[in-house]
RNA sequence: CGGGGCGUAGCGCAGCCUGGCAGCGCGCCUGCUUUGGGAGCAGGAUGUCGCAGGUUCAAAUCCUGCCGCCCCGACCA
C-alpha cells in the first residue's frame, strides 16, 4: 500500500503554539492537516486517508438505513434561499457571492433549499414516497471565531441527508431509521457518546436530538439523568413544573433606601439575605416589545428556552433607555411592581414568598414582596438554565452536567421548507399535501477529531481499527541490516496481498524515530522486525493501545494479523 | 464587532524596552561514526524581520496606517 519513505508525512516533535486542544495539537503534529486561512485546512495524505474511512463507514450506514447518496453543487442561487426567507435569515454565517453577472448565490452552508426544490420538481405522488437522499460534501460557514483546527472550522466536511414523506407517522419511522444508523456509526467509530434531546434552533421544526460525544473539551454542555435515559443539552434541559403551594401569610411590604446596591450578590449581602431569596427582573426586547422576566436570584435565565417560549425572532436584553422607560429607574432597580409590560415569571418563582424586588425608583428596593397581593405574574414557565443536581423532569433521578462534541444532529424539519417552497404531492385520496422533512447531519471532519480527544496518550493518537489511516505499520529496526529489511518486505508484500491497509517504514532512521511516529500517526498495529526476535524466527506485533507485545513466528503472522484486524473492526 | 496578545529561517522561539554585523533550538544538506524509544562529531545552506509609509546618519527595534493569526467576550447553530 505504501511505503512511509515515499510518503507525503510531516510529523513535527514540537507543538504548534496557536493549537489549543489536543486533537488540533496531534493532528498537525502527525501530518494530518495543515492551515492555509483561518478555519480553513487542507487535508495531508494521512488525515485524508481517516476522512474518507469515517466517510465510507457512514456512506455504508447510510445505504444500509435505506438512504441514496446524491452530490448537490456547493454554490447556491439565491433565489432558493430568498425562496425559503433564509436569505435575509441566515445572518452573516452565509458567504454570499456574486458572479460576472452580478447575481447573487451563497456558498451552501447546508442544503435543505437545493434537495426540497429538487424533490419539488422531481416527486409527485405518495407512490414515490418516503424518499431518503444524501451526500458528503463540503460546506461553509463563516462562523465568527473559527476554532480547535478542524473541530469548528469555516469549511467543513458533512454529510446531510433528507427525508420526505407522506404521513406523519412515516416521518416518525424515518426519522427513527436515521437515529437508529447514527448509534451504529458512531459504535463502529469506537466513540463514546449520548444522543441527547436538543433545541432545533432556526433550522425550525419540531423535534431533534444532538448525538454528543463526552469529551471535556467540547464546546457544548449536555446534561443527563444519573438513574433513568433522559439527557438533553442544556439549552432544552427541561425543569418540571414544581407543585404549587398556596400560602398567603405574606409579611407587610415594605421600601428599603438601598444606594448603589444594584447585582443580586449587592443587594443580599446589603440587606443580609439569600439570593434565593430575591428575584431578578430582568427586561427583555421580544421583537420589538419590553418583557418583564423573573427569576429567582440564583438562577439565570435560559434564552433559548424563553426565545421559544415568547416565540419571537429576535431576542435582546433591553437598552438603560428601554429599561428607564419601562420600569422608570435606572438600571439595578428594577421590579416587577408598576412596571410597563408583560410579565411571565420562571418556575422558580412558583413558592416563594416575602421575597427581595427592585422598587423601580433608583437606589431603592422593596421586602416582603409578594405575587398575587402586591403583582400580577401572567405566566409561569420553564425559563431558567438548568443546574448540576437538578431534579429530572422523567424521573426521581438527579441531573449531572459534561460537556460534549456535538458530531451529528438529527431534525423533525415538519413542512418549514415544504410549505415555503411548495413540495407537495398527490396523496391517495386525491388531495394536494406538504411533504414531511427531515434532515440529518454528521459532521466528517469534527468525528475524526472527536476520536483523537477520546482516545490518544501522551505519545500521540491512538486510532480505533476502524477509521485508522492504516491498520498495520512494519518497522524494520535497521534497514541497513539485509535479513531485516529483506524480511520486512516479504512480510510487507504478504500482508499487501492479504488486502491489510500496512505501510512499511522503510526509513533510513534509528529505531526510536520511527517508534516514536508510528506511535504519534496512532497505527493500532505495530511490527517490529528486529534481529533477536528474528533469530528466533520471529517478529513483535506491538499494539498502540494497550502497549502490549507478542512475539509472533513469521509463519503465523499473516493469519494473526487478519484474525486481529477483523476482531478490531468489530468490537470497535 | 469590543478587549488582549502575536507576526523574525520549514517549525518553535530570543532579540525590540535602551536604534548600530540577523541569532538560538529543532528540522534540512554533506561526510564519518552510530543503529531496539526522537544519536554523536565535523562541515554547510536557508531571512522582502507581515505590508506600506514616516522619524533618523542608521530601523527587526521608535511613530502612523493596513493586513494576517491566536485568545477572551458578544453573536450564531
Amino acid at each position: 500500500m505504501m511505503r512511509y519513505s515515499e510518503m507525503f508525512l510531516p510529523t513535527t516533535k514540537e507543538t504548534p503554539s496557536d493549537a489549543e486542544i489536543l486533537s488540533h495539537q496531534l493532528m498537525l503534529r502527525s501530518g494530518m492537516i495543515r492551515k492555509l486561512a483561518g478555519g480553513i485546512y487542507t487535508y495531508l495524505p494521512l488525515g485524508y486517508r481517516v476522512i474518507r474511512k469515517v466517510e465510507n463507514i457512514v456512506r455504508e450506514e447510510m445505504n444500509r438505513a435505506g438512504a441514496q447518496e446524491v452530490f448537490m453543487p456547493a454554490v447556491q442561487p439565491a433565489e432558493l434561499w430568498v425562496e425559503s426567507g433564509r436569505w435575509e435569515m441566515y445572518g452573516k454565517e452565509l458567504l454570499r457571492v456574486r458572479d460576472r453577472h452580478n447575481r447573487d448565490y451563497c456558498i451552501g452552508p447546508t442544503h435543505e433549499e437545493v434537495i426540497t426544490a429538487l424533490v419539488r420538481d422531481e416527486i409527485q405522488t405518495y407512490r414515490q414516497l418516503p424518499m431518503n437522499l444524501y451526500q458528503i460534501q463540503t460546506k461553509f460557514r463563516d462562523e465568527i471565531r473559527p476554532r480547535f483546527g478542524i473541530m469548528r472550522s469555516r469549511e467543513f466536511g458533512m454529510k446531510d441527508a433528507y427525508s420526505f414523506d407522506a404521513t406523519e407517522q412515516s416521518a416518525e419511522e424515518s426519522y427513527q431509521k436515521m437515529f437508529d444508523a447514527y448509534i451504529r456509526i458512531f459504535t463502529r467509530f469506537g466513540l463514546t457518546f449520548r444522543p441527547v434531546e436538543a433545541d432545533s434552533g432556526t433550522i425550525g421544526g419540531s423535534f431533534s436530538h444532538e448525538f454528543m460525544v463526552t469529551a471535556d473539551s467540547g464546546e457544548d454542555g449536555m446534561i443527563y439523568c444519573t438513574s433513568c435515559d433522559y439527557a438533553a443539552n442544556l439549552e432544552k434541559a427541561e425543569i418540571a413544573r414544581p407543585e404549587e403551594k398556596h400560602d398567603v401569610d405574606y409579611s407587610p411590604m415594605e421600601e428599603v433606601h438601598t444606594p448603589d446596591v444594584r447585582t443580586i450578590e449587592e443587594v443580599s449581602a446589603f440587606l443580609g439575605v439569600a439570593p434565593e431569596d430575591v428575584v431578578k427582573t430582568m427586561i427583555f426586547m421580544s421583537d420589538g416589545e419590553p418583557v418583564a422576566v423573573l427569576v429567582r436570584g440564583d438562577e439565570d435565565i435560559n434564552e433559548t428556552k424563553l426565545r421559544n417560549y415568547l416565540g419571537c425572532d429576535s431576542l435582546e436584553l433591553a437598552m438603560d433607555d428601554t429599561i428607564l422607560e419601562v420600569t422608570g429607574s435606572p438600571r439595578g432597580f428594577a421590579g416587577p411592581i408598576g412596571i410597563k409590560s408583560r410579565i411571565i415569571a420562571d418556575y422558580s418563582l412558583m413558592n416563594m414568598k416575602d421575597f427581595v424586588v427592585g422598587a423601580n425608583k433608583e437606589d431603592h428596593h422593596i421586602k416582603n414582596c409578594n405575587s398575587g397581593r402586591d403583582f400580577e405574574i401572567q405566566n409561569y414557565a420553564d425559563l431558567r438554565l438548568i443546574r448540576e443536581d437538578d431534579p429530572c423532569p422523567r424521573c426521581e433521578g438527579k441531573l449531572r452536567i459534561a460537556r460534549g462534541i456535538e458530531v451529528g444532529h438529527v431534525f423533525k424539519l415538519g413542512v418549514k421548507y415544504s410549505k415555503a417552497m411548495n413540495a407537495t404531492f398527490l396523496d391517495s385520496d386525491g388531495k394536494e399535501k406538504l411533504m414531511i422533512m427531515g434532515c440529518y447531519g454528521i459532521g466528517i471532519g469534527r468525528t475524526a477529531a472527536a476520536c483523537i480527544e477520546q482516545s490518544h496518550d501522551e505519545d500521540g493518537i491512538i486510532w480505533p481499527m476502524s477509521i485508522a489511516p492504516f491498520q498495520v505499520i512494519i518497522t524494520p529496526v535497521n534497514i541497513n541490516d539485509e535479513k531485516l529489511s529483506k524480511t520486512a518486505e516479504e512480510l510487507y508484500d504478504s500482508l499487501v496481498a492479504d488486502g491489510i491497509e500496512v505501510i512499511l517504514d522503510d526509513r533510513n532512521e534509528r529505531a526510536g524515530v520511527k517508534f516514536k511516529d508510528a506511535d504519534l500517526i496512532g497505527i493500532p498495529i505495530r511490527i517490529t522486525v528486529g534481529s533477536k526476535s528474528l533469530a528466533e524466527g520471529k517478529v513483535e506485533v506491538r499494539f498502540r493501545k494497550s502497549g502490549e507485545v507478542e512475539k509472533i513466528p513469521l509463519e503465523t503472522v499473516r493469519g494473526f494479523i487478519t484474525k486481529t484486524i477483523n476482531d478490531g473492526l468489530k468490537c470497535a
